[in-house]
DNA sequence: CGGTATCCAGGCCGATACTG
DNA sequence: CAGTATCGGCCTGGATACCG
């Protein structure tokens, strides 16, 4: 066994992994656009169906009982009829938008060099 | 909270939103791991298998592919027989991993918060 | 050694219909 | 209003076999 096989274990290898726990709920496909929503406040269910306009009333729900379950989103039921149901950030949901915030402006500031490595890559594939 | 720590939301609306393009490559389920275990240095193909463990020849394969494609890896091709192929983190890769630590911490230091909130989720809905 | 081709299972997600 | 139930397409990712 050769010396550059023994690489230091790093911590995404952890049962479970945290970092790899969070991606798992962000890293889908409305997690963080819900989030993003509700950093402007309290929102109703309807409401948040109409902020983002393209998402189907299954997909919010189940999202939203999701980051409700990991602890980023508190949801306030009023027992009226007809019922009226309010979602808003916990203070965990609110602290985990902090470095979210730095890895949107890298996203944000680096997005043409990762679109230009895309054009580099087709062209250096249409030479072969 | 006050009014300065509200995010405003257009980006997430950008066409194409560079972050959720970003998240489509990282979120899913090797990606990260690759780039963190590449921060330790260059390595062969065989070597990242290894260093991984339970990663599929085909997956290793893609996900380098389209880190590649992204400009978040280097991939360098010894024409020789056997062939030797080395990966390494190019720039924009490494500026990457600076943001990914904040939230990695982030991870780290709130996971038994997310676990915590997933038992009282749990125990709430034992309640119904 | 460093991949690709093929098959397959499971989950994500949209559309639609229905409900208290 | 705020969901749930059901169906179905698509994509991800694992296992395996094959190849230069």
């Amino acid at each position: 066994m050769n010396r550059d096989d023994l690489i230091p274990i790093p911590f995404v290898f952890e049962e479970p992994c945290p970092i790899r726990d969070v991606l798992d709920r962000i890293g889908d496909q409305w997690s963080l656009l819900i989030l993003e929503v509700l950093a402007h406040g309290t929102m109703r269910f309807s409401q948040l169906e109409r902020a983002i306009g393209d998402i189907s009333k299954q997909m919010l729900s189940k999202t939203l009982r999701r980051l409700e379950e990991d602890g980023f989103v508190r949801r306030t039921l009023y027992p009226q009829v007809p019922p009226r149901v309010e979602y808003q950030l916990t203070d965990l949901g609110r602290s985990f938008l902090v470095p979210m915030k730095n890895l949107i402006a890298w996203a944000n500031a680096n997005h043409g060099a990762i679109r230009d490595a895309r054009g580099d890559y087709r062209a250096r594939g249409a030479d072969r």
